[in-house]
RNA sequence: GCCGGGGUGGCGGAACGGGUGAGACGCGCCCGCCUUAAAAGCGGGUGUCCCCAUUGGGGGCGUGCGGGUUCGAGUCCCGCCCCCGGCACCA
């Protein structure tokens, strides 16, 4: 049978070339006939079931034209967890859907003519059949697509929900504006004073805008934080971004107007130390005061762009008239307005010192208004030609009447109890969080269900009329208002309370706002007659592993707590937090620097899986580094994950025809595949340490590689493949079959015997005074007096120990070394 | 400025609760085998300096820099330097 084998030739002749598009196409093929991945939702008796359910969820992708990288690594590393769960005895869900809505596919329909819908649809099925093509386990029936109206109808319904508890709601805002896309952008999507989108400048307006009360539940938000596993970097990034602030607020009654101002201070302690006080322009105050030269000066900061306000280096402002009086001390402060302050942190207002505030130093310096300082380091002279900024808390007041003498802390806090007593100021918290204000004025986004109607105002529509369908239009370019208001037909509708003339609200919403319950929609798809069942919901929930990029830590992550706490408030889910873990993919980079559209250094994943197939291409982007930071992409890497694959199928065919069958005996090579199957099980069940998973059963492969025909190839085989299938999971079926079993996707995880991985005899180091001068092989349970004696007569030790006295002898835990200290 | 994360071979990275010669696994490179040749494959080598030597053997130094703790430090502590990221005229 054999009779051309040339030793040294590894191949049998009767080996099939590995031929990764059949072996791929064919077990797709097989898991799609047999709905391999659907996991069906429990029955109310199998709720109470003890089998461990596990819901494994990737942030829902946006469809542009193709695949990428980074897609490649998010989803695989889903895969990989969700097939390693699913074998490990739990029911996992694993969806997948699209976050169809947003402003690029509108953006192309206006560039290039078509429907967003049509441009939509046609990337989803292009996308959907590269998910497919790479072998991605997911349960395919609980699909969805955000711009669906089965699906965008129980948002408008929830909309309502929060309308009544009024956490929806209208005002007047200073709005980041888009001149280019003709639209407001949230805080967040402006980077550096430009639109996210087009890189415009962005402007400051003031409009009528929908928000939603994220600003009520900062402090909730910012607690939970603590009982959730993320990692740090993404809580801090929270945190900063929630940015809580703890002060005072404290009135300062301004002369002539007869007004009394709140200003928000974390700095209490240098209330002493105020000289002047500042409102920015958009203050409400600002407007009543009557000087020609304050209105100039305020309609020039509302000409100034963001960006040109936040990057100015001189300080600039206007004296208006006016006196604020400090409440402390009763002493004049001459009132300015200037751009520096900003209006929508804080009260708009601030008390000014100088000394110990660098952007009132500045200010100071160039409108020549004097500087007192009122704290001092304990232990030297402060310069009064500069401001003090710093607080180690060592300081002591100066100049602060009764309080002098006082460490800076204790004085601040005996201040703001003194005003609080006179009804002049309080202990306060404040926020950076701002409101999240999520209506758009553009077309492809889910509508928002009110009418405005000229008798009753805003008017909900009613639950019985949702959805309230997106109409088909012409033109999507906005031209100052919504491009739904086109839509006539549409727009003028009856008051659903008086009947009378209405019309529709025009604007759509953020499609953050889409992400924000997507995963809850999952576990109960199809539902008609609800956004979801809470029963449903409450089995899955909480997301077991939520995984994504860190650039939607702050925004999307927010926003879907809030809006979660939110939903567990209404009783419509039984818990407050989405993301039990979170685990952030690093970002795929070329050369050093980010793989993205704008730099056009993108990889598309289509290529190489046609040349090297998707178990090659999987193995690779999660052997390229920790899959948590970020990693290089080298060509050189698909090839060598290639080269593993057909070495792994050569191996493992070689051991089909040369190894014996029947029990493995324990050898050299059994007890590696243990160790192999505990390294595995704990590097993926774990560490999330995907990388060194692929390097341990590397390994196997190669000691199985020089023992194909030995007592325990086989099953050291079986295991090298049951361990690789969650990342290479189609040649792993036709190899598993090939050993003699079927359904590898199905079977229970292997165990290690505790026995097995222990091993024949350990290997002690033995050091003298710490450095390694023997090594003895021994049995795992030779007592300690008696590897201590051993390694004493070695003599290796002997001559370094060379005559000298043992002081102390030391066996580490595990008797794994011996170390001798004269 | 505040906050978070990092600095390990030629490269990507291992070393998981201080305990086996740091450098697993892979890439690259070098040598060899196979081949008419190539591809593929296979075997070996690959931190650095030094010493003895014929194959071979032995030793010192090495995880950004400087200290420290410890029998033992890439890992812990103190002080620096550098890189990446978040927030930021945020009062």
């Amino acid at each position: 049978m054999r009779g051309f084998f040339v030793p040294g030739d590894e191949s049998s002749e009767a080996m099939e070339e590995y031929d990764p598009q059949a072996i791929e196409a064919k077990w797709q093929r097989i898991w799609a006939d047999q709905r391999a991945f659907e996991v069906p939702n429990p029955g109310t008796d199998e709720l109470k079931q003890q089998r461990e359910k596990s819901y494994v969820l990737e942030m829902l992708p946006y469809p542009s034209g193709s695949l990428h990288m980074g897609h490649m690594l998010v989803y695989t590393i889903g895969d990989v967890v969700s097939r390693f769960r699913r074998r490990s005895g739990m029911r996992v869900l694993h969806p997948q859907g699209f976050d169809a809505f947003g402003l690029p596919a509108e953006n192309a329909a206006i560039r290039e003519g078509g429907h967003p819908r049509e441009i939509t649809e046609r990337n989803i099925a292009n996308i959907r059949q590269s998910m497919r093509r790479i072998g991605w386990a997911i349960d395919w029936s609980r699909e969805l697509s955000t711009h669906e109206p089965e699906y965008y109808r129980w948002q408008q319904w929830q909309f309502l929900k929060f309308y009544e508890r009024g956490l929806a709601f209208r005002k007047a805002a200073p709005v980041k504006w888009c001149p280019n896309d003709q639209t407001v952008l949230a805080n967040e999507q402006v980077h550096d004073g430009r639109c996210e989108w087009c890189g415009a400048e962005v402007e400051s307006r003031l409009m009528e805008q929908w928000f939603f009360r994220i600003t009520d539940y900062a402090q909730a938000l910012l607690d939970d934080l603590d009982t959730l596993d993320w990692p740090e970097s993404i809580k801090a990034r929270q945190r900063n971004w929630i940015g809580r602030s703890d002060g005072a607020e404290i009135l300062f009654r301004i002369e002539g107007l007869d007004e009394d101002v709140p200003v928000f201070t974390t700095r209490p302690d240098t209330l002493y130390g105020a000289t002047f006080f500042v409102l920015a322009p958009e203050h409400e105050l600002v407007a009543r005061i009557e000087s020609e030269e304050v209105r100039d000066y305020v309609r020039r900061a509302a000409a100034k762009k963001t960006a040109e306000r936040a990057a100015a280096t001189e300080k600039t402002g206007v004296f208006t008239g006016l006196h604020a009086i400090n409440p402390v001390n009763a002493e004049r402060l001459p009132v300015y307005v200037a751009d520096y302050v900003l209006t929508d942190y804080g009260t708009g207002a601030i008390m000014a010192v100088p000394a110990h505030d660098q952007r009132d130093f500045d200010f100071a310096t160039a409108f020549d208004l004097p500087v007192r300082h009122v704290v001092r380091p304990p232990d030297a002279d402060a310069d009064e030609s500069a401001a003090y900024v710093e607080h180690t808390g060592d300081e002591v007041l100066v100049n602060s009447g009764e309080f002098d003498g006082l460490p800076a802390p204790e004085g601040g806090r005996r201040i703001v109890e003194k005003l609080a007593a006179e009804g002049w100021g309080r202990f306060a918290v404040n926020y950076r969080l701002r409101d999240w204000g999520f209506s758009r004025q553009r077309y492809w986004g889910c509508p928002i269900p009110v009418v405005y109607c000229e008798e009753c105002g805003i008017v909900p529509v009613s639950e019985e009329e949702l959805p309230v369908l997106l109409p088909d239009i012409e033109d999507y370019k906005p031209k100052g208002q919504p491009p739904l208001a086109q839509a006539e037909d549409w727009v003028n509708t009856p008051c659903p309370r008086c009947g009378g003339q209405a019309k529709r609200e025009t604007e759509t919403m953020d499609t953050f706002v889409d992400s924000s319950w997507y995963f809850l929609r999952y576990c109960d798809a199809r539902n008609e007659a609800a956004p979801f069942d809470r029963a449903l919901v409450d089995y899955w929930n909480p997301i077991d592993l939520y995984i994504g990029g860190v650039d939607h830590a702050t925004m999307h992550m927010i926003y879907a707590r809030f809006w979660v706490r939110v939903l567990n408030e209404l009783g419509l889910v039984g818990f407050r937090e989405p993301f039990s873990r979170f685990y952030s993919n690093g970002w795929v980079t070329l050369g050093k620097t980010k793989m993205s559209k704008s730099k056009g250094n993108v990889v598309g994943p289509d290529d190489f899986l046609e040349r090297y197939g998707a178990d090659a291409c999987r193995l690779n982007i999660l052997f390229l580094g920790p899959a948590n930071e970020d990693m290089e992409w080298t060509e050189t890497s698909v090839e060598a994950m290639a080269r593993f694959v057909r070495r792994l199928w050569r191996v493992i065919n070689d051991v089909v025809d040369q190894a014996p069958s029947g029990e493995p005996g324990g050898g050299v090579l059994a007890r590696k595949a243990h160790a192999t199957i505990a390294k595995v099980s704990d590097d993926i069940g774990r560490r999330y340490a995907f990388n060194t998973a692929i390097a341990a059963v590397m390994e196997l492969v190669n000691e199985l590689s020089r023992d194909r025909a030995g007592r325990d190839a086989r099953f050291a085989a079986e295991t090298a493949v049951s361990l690789i299938q969650p990342y290479a999971p189609h040649v792993v079926e036709e190899l598993w079959e090939r050993l003699g079993h079927e359904r590898l996707w199905e079977e229970s995880w292997p165990k290690a015997d505790p026995a097995l991985l222990e091993l024949e005899t350990i290997e002690v180091v033995v050091q003298v005074n710490g450095r390694i001068r023997d090594r003895l092989h021994v049995a795992p349970n030779t007592p300690e007096e008696e590897l201590v004696a051993l390694a004493r007569e070695s003599s290796r030790v002997q001559a370094y120990v060379d005559g000298a006295e043992v002081v102390r002898t030391f066996v580490a835990p595990g008797k794994k070394l011996v170390n001798f200290v004269t």
